[in-house]
DNA sequence: TCCCAAAATAAGAATGAATCTCATTTACAC
DNA sequence: GTGTAAATGAGATTCATTCTTATTTTGGGA
């Protein structure tokens, strides 16, 4: 809504020498808004609802290149489709515990486990990128309603 | 080939309450003499060799039999297809280095690793039941030869 | 403010991994 | 050996994602 937001991203997409458009800037906007992990389809309906031109090819474009960024980032549930969530800061990367039964998801960082991945690597001369740390699994919820 | 690995493979199957047909046994074979991490297609293509009669979509209901009774293992790598790989003992859990390059897979298991996460599902009041810890990156060959 | 070339988009066709359908074959308990 | 439930083969189908092409938009410069 507030134009200073769309200022904002305007500004950030540049700095990523990433044309501003209106469906980009949409986008960031609404993983903005919710925080929470979508996918294609999701964001392409919820675009729909606000902006009358949408199509999901652009979202799968745009989703693309914000991931290229590093503005948004990429999960792999292994359910068939890609989620996205918006990046955080380089000092905010957190891995996922997911319940299979409701689909919750539970954010976690651990900086011990993290240093074992990095002790791990340098034992097999092998230098990281990224990594999938998912735990599935049933959340309290889940467990105590049956 | 051996008479008996037949039998082996037989006996194990049954121990899972699988019916133990061709194929399954083939699959199984194949995945026993390679420790490759296989996707479905390289599996039905290794198969077509050996066995006249093989179809994709029994090679896709014997991964899901298998892997439903934990005699092979799904591993997604999250380039759009799922690999499989035999499993070893309930003991020989293992997780994965993938390079980006060259897509040699590199197997590790950290104890420290396990236990964090176990730690993290405890604080979350969350039931662990699989996970996936995949580092992506480079390997020494890869990163030495250019 | 207007213009232009390059880049992005809309709409829908194409792709490809995985699943489903159904007629036929096979496994295995009796 | 027989019968029956389960598994298979072949190909159709599904569905997420990518591609194609004509059209629109962006952002920089006149
Ligand atoms: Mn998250
Ligand atoms: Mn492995
Ligand atoms: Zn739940
Ligand atoms: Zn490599």
């Amino acid at each position: 809504m507030s134009a200073t937001e769309n200022q904002q991203l305007k500004q950030v997409l540049r700095e990523h020498e990433l044309k501003a458009t209106t469906q980009r800037i949409a986008l960031l906007k609404l993983l903005d808004a919710t925080h929470e992990h979508f996918d294609a389809e999701e964001i392409y309906l919820e675009l729909l609802k606000k902006e009358k031109n949408v199509s999901r090819a652009t979202v799968y474009r745009s989703l693309e290149a914000l991931a290229e960024q590093d503005l948004v980032t990429r999960l792999d549930f292994g359910d068939g489709r890609m989620r996205f969530e918006r990046s955080k800061g380089e000092d905010e990367h957190h891995d996922h515990l997911i319940c299979e039964k409701c689909g919750k998801v539970i954010e976690f960082f651990n900086l011990e486990m993290e240093a074992q991945q990095l002790s791990v690597c340098e034992e097999n001369d092998f230098t990281p990128s990224t990594h999938t740390m998912h735990i599935f699994g049933t959340c309290s919820d889940c467990r105590t309603s049956q």
